[in-house]
DNA sequence: GGGTGGCTTGAAACTCGTTCTCAACCCCAG
DNA sequence: CTGGGGTTGAGAACGAGTTTCAAGCCACCC
């Protein structure tokens, strides 16, 4: 487990947190900080779980119930985006600069590739519009193995949607 | 609540059923015939809770533990796609005979509307190429609001990623 | 038709992610 | 510094889904 370089502008983000927090009179408590900035500052789909192991490490502790009410906190402020990607619990991603994304997942390892693309986007648009649909927002995950699980031997995928192989259930 | 007019091929359906469990040398319980035609014969995408309540209403007393059971047999036989709309449980419709499709879901009335996209198909295939990945599968979910929505007065959408309007939690 | 073996069933206990409760606590404006 | 309102944390609660295990049923045999 080594720890990633961090993310290019979590300095930014960190800032835009404690000005959305000043703007709502919200109080700004080391746990809040110390939450967001262990999220800003990794380039991972982090959980819940990565979170609170993070935070043990720095010697921070936290209560899971603030965990979850600070993360909520932070989506509801646009600044994280929470996923699911059908492990059975959700994780989290600091809303970067970058435009909006989409993700390939990969079965055998679990991780998680970004990507971008104007056609889909553009597309997405009218197909809600064709259907009488206001679009709001939308999500594509593609599931499959990568190039390095590849080559490993017999991975042999079971007929199961909507199931990565990293699940713990 | 009205009952919706039976699925097209749900006689189709009902047959592979009856031939996989032939097949697989299981035996063919009137439970598992009950979930089974009571999924068969639905156009929604039911969830589990859905379900039990058809069951119930037909007189039919069959315990949750076999309903997620005979699911998971069906989803494995071929037969059912499971879905997973970011409610917090999990929805299930018959594989029909119609191609993979994608989902437009409503915010405010949770209604589902399926559709396909020969050019989705394609650019899914090539994105995963482009990024070395062999394609299992995908999810290509649109969130948004229904035209009959958007007359209603007072739609508000706070910004609540993969959490459409019907939960219950 | 009756027997028999193995798979299935159902109720309840359990798991696990997430939310709620509430008394103690902290942030910050005054 | 002080007070009050929002926050915190431990644990209880919740809900979807899974497991357990004794009792029951299906299907095949005679």
């Amino acid at each position: 487990m080594t720890s990633p370089p961090p993310k290019l502008d979590a300095a930014e983000l960190v800032e835009g947190f404690r000005g959305y927090m000043r703007d709502h009179n919200l109080p700004l408590t080391h746990q809040r900080e110390a939450i967001a900035s262990a999220l800003f500052h990794s380039e991972e789909h982090l959980s819940v779980e990565d979170i609170e192991a993070i935070l043990r490490d720095e010697n921070v502790h936290v209560g899971k119930a603030t965990v979850y009410r600070t993360l909520d906190l932070l989506v509801r402020a646009g600044l994280v985006d929470e996923h699911d990607f059908g492990e059975g619990f959700k994780r989290f991603e600091p809303r970067s600069a970058r435009s909006h994304h989409e993700h390939l997942i990969c079965l055998a390892c679990g991780k998680v590739v970004e990507f971008t693309s104007e056609r889909i986007e553009r597309m997405k648009a009218l197909i809600a519009d064709e259907h009488g649909f206001r679009h709001h927002h939308h999500r594509l995950d593609i599931y499959g193995v990568c190039s390095e699980c590849q080559g490993r031997a017999a991975v042999t995928l079971e007929r199961s949607p909507d199931r990565p192989g990293g699940g713990s259930r």
